[in-house]
This record gives structure tokens, sequence and C-alpha cells, in this order.
DNA sequence: CAAGATTGATTCATCAATCTTT
DNA sequence: AAAGATTGATGAATCAATCTTG
């Protein structure tokens, strides 16, 4: 009962909207497209995190997994599980559960918190350690592997784009 | 009790990785990056996709739904479940459900296959014709938004890279 | 048997409500 | 009361197994 490890973000395969407008301001104008649009653009953010993802499951990990294992790592100290939420920008919940499953799989250990009693912490195993250290490895391949794609003054006009986009 | 209507994307709030190499292949070399990372890039790809979801929720809808509703609209015609995971690149199961919701929710309804009896065919509602209208105008509005960040020759300059990356 | 759809189990995300502790 | 974590319901995705029909 082998499941899937690594999902894929919401708009994952969704990524095939055409863009053409619904109404069109002008009635022959642009027709053909001029350049990346914003679907197109998603469509590669798609692709990159695909292979993240895809790399990620070479050593086990999902990629929301692999983010808990980094914060801890990072952090070389248990942290409460509202800190791991902050830190991920989610929902707390998401963090109970996610430890859950970390916890279950041996990676992660819940421990209290040694001045707050309704506070849980965190804890990284050496299985999770070794874990996070074989997935931050998968991902620095990934992250040679984009900025290889481009030249540096590529990547600089790139950055400059994605400042004026976000 | 109101839930969550539009979800975000896997790596959403996760994108906080900061781009630096586990191990530096050079003791002291580039600390200071040279443009755009995988993981900026991504997060930029995450900003709009929350542009998008935000858009449509104004009217209702969540992206997985739209692109159902839209690519019904598109056929102009009811459509497998078959042929809507196809063209969603996602699997039956996925759709099954998604359906599920739409038809409670009265944008969809289930209509027999007129020659294969196994086959169950999804059909646009009025008021499921009359969401994808307003969700598509949305919909524009972040792509006109898009479009109107960059110069024409910075979006072909950009599609040029996209091109590059992916 | 192969193809269409459904159901069931799981991951990952949200929000709302609850329970404990400060 | 406010803060920390958990539980429950839901949305959206996957895969595996099943059920019906060609």
């Amino acid at each position: 009962m082998v499941l899937d490890e690594v999902g894929k973000p919401i708009y994952r395969s969704a990524m095939k909207q055409v863009d053409e407008v619904a109404i069109p301001l002008k009635p022959k104008a642009a027709t053909h497209e001029e350049g990346a649009t914003l679907f197109s653009f998603l469509e590669v953010a798609d692709q990159l995190f695909e292979r993240i993802s895809e790399a990620l499951g070479k050593v086990g990990l999902s990629y929301a997994k692999y983010e808990i294992l980094k914060h801890l790592q990072d952090a070389d100290a248990p942290l409460t599980l509202g800190a791991l939420a902050e830190g991920q920008h989610c929902a707390r919940s998401n963090i109970t559960q996610l430890v859950d499953r970390l916890e279950t799989e041996g990676m992660v250990r819940r421990v209290d918190d040694p001045v707050d009693r309704r506070a849980v912490r965190a804890q990284l195993t050496p299985v999770g350690l070794s874990l996070v250290q074989e997935g931050s490895i998968q991902i620095d391949v990934v992250r040679a592997q984009f900025a290889a794609a481009l030249t540096t003054p590529e990547r600089v006009e790139l950055a400059r784009l994605l400042a004026k986009i976000g």
C-alpha cells in the first residue's frame, strides 16, 4: 500500500490555461502573445516544484516534511510547534499533524517544554537529522541546476523582473 | 461553519528557504547571491497564485473548481469525467470528487452518456456558466496586472529566460 | 480483459472549536 | 481572558482497489 509521498501544488497540472482574455479590449489587436504570460510563468514554477518534489522523494521526504526538519536543523534545538507554524507561515493544526507523521516515522520526537507546560517542542532525532541532510543535498542539486540554466547576467536580470512582478 | 475555500499550493508559505548551499564548494566564494534563485522564483510564483486564488474567491470559486467549469465552457458540451481528468492532467478520482462538490453546489450536473453506459458526463448548469464567466473576468484582471507589470521587451525577455529554465 | 467511474486510505492545507495552562 | 496545542470538518491532490460495462 505505497501511497503518494510527494504531492503536487494545487495549481499543478492545472496550468494549462491558455492566456486569452475573456473580453478582448480591442477587436483584433494583439492576438499573438507578446512574451511571457501569467500562466506560462506559473507553468515553469510548477515544473521547478515538481523537480524539488522528485528530488526529495528520492530520500523519502515530501517538501512539507523536509521544511520542518530543516527548521529544526537550523535552530539546532527543539522548537515549539507554534514557532514551527510561524516559520512555515501555516496553520498550527497543520504542524500538529505533520509532526504526528514525522514522529510516527521516527524523524522527530515530541518533548515537553522545560518552562511552559502548555507548549510542546519538536526535537530532531538522529534519523531526522540524517534525512534532512540528504534532503538538502538533493535540494542543492535542483538549485544548482536552476542556477546553471542561466548566465549570471541573466539571473540578475531575472531578479529584476521578479521584483517588478511580485 | 465557513471553511477554507481557496487553498494554497503545497509549497506556499514554504518558500522561505534561504538559497544557501548545504556544502559550499568554495570556502568563502560567492556568499552574496548573484541574481534570482530557485526559491526566489518560486516565491513570486506563489504570490501570483495567491492573487489568482483571491480573485476567484471573490466569486466563490477555487482554482480547481474554476478549471473544471472553464473546460466545460470551452467544450460547449458535456464532457466525460475521464476527459476532464485528461484535460487537467490529474487523477480520475480527483475529478469524481470535484464534480461531487460542484454538483452539490449546483454548478454542474451529471448526465448519462448517450452511447457509452459506463461513462458519466458533467454538464454546465446556468449557475455554473454564470460563475465561470465571472471567474474569467477575475482571472483577466490578474493576467492584465501581470502583463502591466512589465514592458513588452521585458515580457519577451522573460519568456526567453523561462524557456531556458523550464 | 480493458476502460469508465467510484470508493477508500493517505498527505497536506485551511478554519472553527475545544482543552489545558499561563 | 489569552496563548499553546489538539481535534474535527472540509478541500484538493495522490494511488490502490472495486464495480460496471464494452
